[in-house]
DNA sequence: ATAGGGTTAG
């Protein structure tokens, strides 16, 4: 593999990125992938809902059955207009049939062919079509909302923003769809805050929201930290401009409880919506039992199973495997392990995930054993598998240390299937790094490169790990940075290690660039981070660097470190900077011995034109209580004549007077 | 005539 080539004492240089034969997930690694076809590993929730609500409305259409208009000459012009969306909509080459049939279609065919496109994820026809339709003015409001809505669903949140802004009108650009259908896009792709700033934008613009933004909104909160407090704003704010509270929001809220551990919240909203008349369903349910999951409040879930049962509600699929996992979380394998069979009886043991509940609660007891026999029966019965079962059973021999297991298991999962998403890949990834399977790793990094699937936090925290337990710091270094870059925050301690070995191999520079890193991307870090990097800059006469690094965080450096620093900068650091240096040192507390003076004057009377930083620094000495020493004194009387004799006397006598004031006091003490 | 919504697994 070249990557060995790559040597631990973390100097050798890494392959230029910009080739072409580099991996363009990781373009720092020095091997030659191909990127291949794009396939995602599973179909998202979304895009079944979004097209199940398409069919709905489809239906809903055709069954409010509007009768045909009579005349014939609109059914004529109905069919020229029919048949030239069929046109544009079948076509291959869709600007050539754009020009040949838009003419014919009004606004609203356009948006009949929009939704075709979005439905069946053409995303290229889709913006090709709204293009054109900006430039023909042929848009209106159902343009805009529905194109967003695709926009949003080909995952490509900042065109659905750009569109947005890019509306003049004032009345599309209030409109609650489009508003809607924008907030809506941010939500799903993952950006809240983005939401909830762009909700009070357009608030402040005139946009009035409904229960139907606000309700998207809530959405958000679930799946957010401190998404909790944000939902309770939202209700308030609801109530506040006279929306009603309805049975589908509590629902949302209570799962909003349920994912931020407000099991107290999620009981009174419970309590609320039953007072309200709003009798619970299995939705409610499920949201709550959820939230007694947390704690495994068994004795909780079930009173509402009991309450369900008597309510005459199905316990079906979703209620059982949520009160599993209670039980789970509760520790009761025995009372888990009668329910699966109970699911099992009921057929609702056909996929994989009520074992995985159970197979995950066992592996975080230290009970791995256990979860691999559960785990070969559930193979045995030839229950679908999607790679979560395989992810928990190899993570938990990982965890346990069982490596061969994890690495084992791995490659049988390699040879059955070829779906992969990011967390089976981080997972495969951990078990052959922590196994120290140098190609299976590369083979991983390439099965990520090949897909759409973008390495994450977890993935890049993996690597870096590894490489430094291979010591291929520079190639951590790297890894680090490409992550950073992709906007995740490392964390302090992995950031912190890597500086030590790259200060420890010679690369003061990566190190450097590490400290940086985490300084920008966190507010505060470990203040002996400041003086670790202070000795590694010195140590690679980074000297400009280091000098920062002491002015910036004075308080947190010792005085051995800077002085440290103080005598290599005097040595050799830039001259224009040595005054500047001294008086920084000088303000961070620490006092400026003879020895220092001695150094940086010495450098001075060698460079003739430096005579102004001499008198310079001279002249700052007495104010601050310091003098020179008789030898640094005769070296700079010796050069006098080119600095003029007169000034230098004068000042010589000014630090005289000093000096003398000083002895005295030390006298007296 | 356009927008939206709640439950379980790694």
């Amino acid at each position: 593999m070249e990557i060995s080539l790559v040597s631990g004492n973390g100097i050798t240089p890494i392959p230029n990125s910009q080739s072409p034969l580099t991996c363009s997930c990781f373009p720092f690694l020095p091997f030659p992938f191909s990127a291949t076809a794009v396939r995602p590993f599973k179909n998202s929730k979304f895009t079944v809902f979004a097209t199940t609500t398409v069919e709905l409305n489809e239906t809903r259409n055709w069954q409010r059955n509007v009768p045909p208009k009579s005349s014939k000459i609109v059914s004529l012009r109905n069919k020229t207009r029919q048949s030239a969306i069929l046109d544009v909509q079948e076509s291959s080459d869709l600007d050539s049939a754009l020009s040949r049939s838009g003419g014919k279609l009004k606004a609203q065919d356009l948006n009949v062919i929009l939704r075709h496109f979005g439905k069946l994820n053409r995303w290229k026809e889709l913006s090709q079509l709204f293009a054109w339709m900006q430039q023909n003015e042929k848009t209106n409001i159902a343009s805009y909302s529905g194109y967003i809505k695709f926009v949003g669903k080909s995952l490509d949140p900042m065109k659905a923003l750009d569109i947005y802004n890019s509306i003049k009108d004032e009345l599309t650009r209030n409109n609650v769809s489009v508003c809607n259908s924008l907030l809506d896009c941010l939500v799903k792709n993952g950006k809240f805050e983005r939401c909830l700033n762009m909700f009070h934008q357009m608030k402040q613009a005139g946009l009035k929201p409904d229960i139907v933004t606000y309700s998207t909104l809530l959405v958000g909160c679930a799946k957010v930290k401190d998404g909790y407090s944000k939902a309770t704003e939202l209700v308030r704010e609801l109530k506040y401009h006279g929306l009603q509270m309805d049975s589908v929001i509590y629902g949302t809220l209570l799962s909003v409880c349920a994912s931020n551990n407000q099991c107290q919240e999620a009981e009174r909203y419970f309590m609320e919506m039953k007072s309200e008349g709003y009798s619970p369903n299995v939705f409610h349910y499920s949201s709550l039992i959820n939230a007694y999951s947390v704690d495994g409040n068994y004795t909780k879930a079930d009173e509402l199973i009991q309450e369900m049962k008597s309510g005459g509600l199905v316990l079906n699929k979703v209620i059982l495997t949520t009160l599993l996992k209670v039980y789970v979380r509760g520790g009761l394998f025995e009372k888990s392990r009668e329910l699966i069979n109970k699911l099992d009886k009921l057929g609702y043991a056909e996929d994989e995930m009520p074992y995985c509940i159970l197979m995950d609660g066992l592996v975080k007891a230290g009970k791995v054993t256990e979860a691999k026999t559960l785990f070969d029966e559930m193979k045995n019965k030839n229950v679908k598998t999607d790679g979560y079962a395989y992810s928990i059973m190899i993570s938990g021999f990982c965890r346990g240390g069982l490596l061969q297991d994890a690495k084992q298991l791995a490659s049988s999962y390699e040879a059955k299937y070829d779906r992969y998403d990011i967390v089976i890949l981080n997972t495969m990834l951990c078990a052959y790094c922590r196994a120290g399977e140098m190609d299976n790793v590369m083979k991983m990094l390439k099965k990520v490169d090949e897909s759409a699937i973008s390495p994450d936090w977890n993935t890049f925290h993996i690597l870096i790990r590894y490489f430094c337990k291979e010591k291929l710091y520079i190639l951590a270094y790297h890894t680090l940075d490409d992550m950073h870059k992709k906007g995740h925050q490392p964390e302090e301690e992995l950031c912190s290690s890597l500086i030590h070995y790259l200060g420890k191999t010679g690369a003061h520079a990566e190190a450097f660039s590490v400290y940086n890193i985490l300084k920008y991307s966190k507010r505060t870090m470990c203040s002996a981070l400041h003086e670790k990097i202070l000795h590694i800059l010195v140590a690679g006469r980074l000297l400009k660097d280091a000098y920062i690094i002491i002015k910036d965080n004075a308080g947190s450096i010792s005085q051995s470190a800077t002085q440290k620093f103080a005598v290599s900068f005097m040595k050799s650091g830039n001259i224009n900077l040595v005054n500047d240096v001294i008086k920084a040192i000088h303000s961070s507390g620490c006092k400026i011995d003879q020895k220092l003076f001695h150094m940086a004057i010495s450098r001075y009377v060698e460079d003739s034109e430096k005579k102004d930083l001499l008198l310079q620094l001279l002249k700052w000495m007495p104010g601050q209580g310091y003098s020179v020493d008789s030898s640094t004194r005769n070296l700079i009387l010796k050069k006098s004549h080119l600095y003029g004799c007169q000034i230098v006397a004068e000042l010589l006598s000014k630090q005289q007077v000093v000096s003398k004031t000083k002895s005295r006091q030390t006298r007296t003490k």
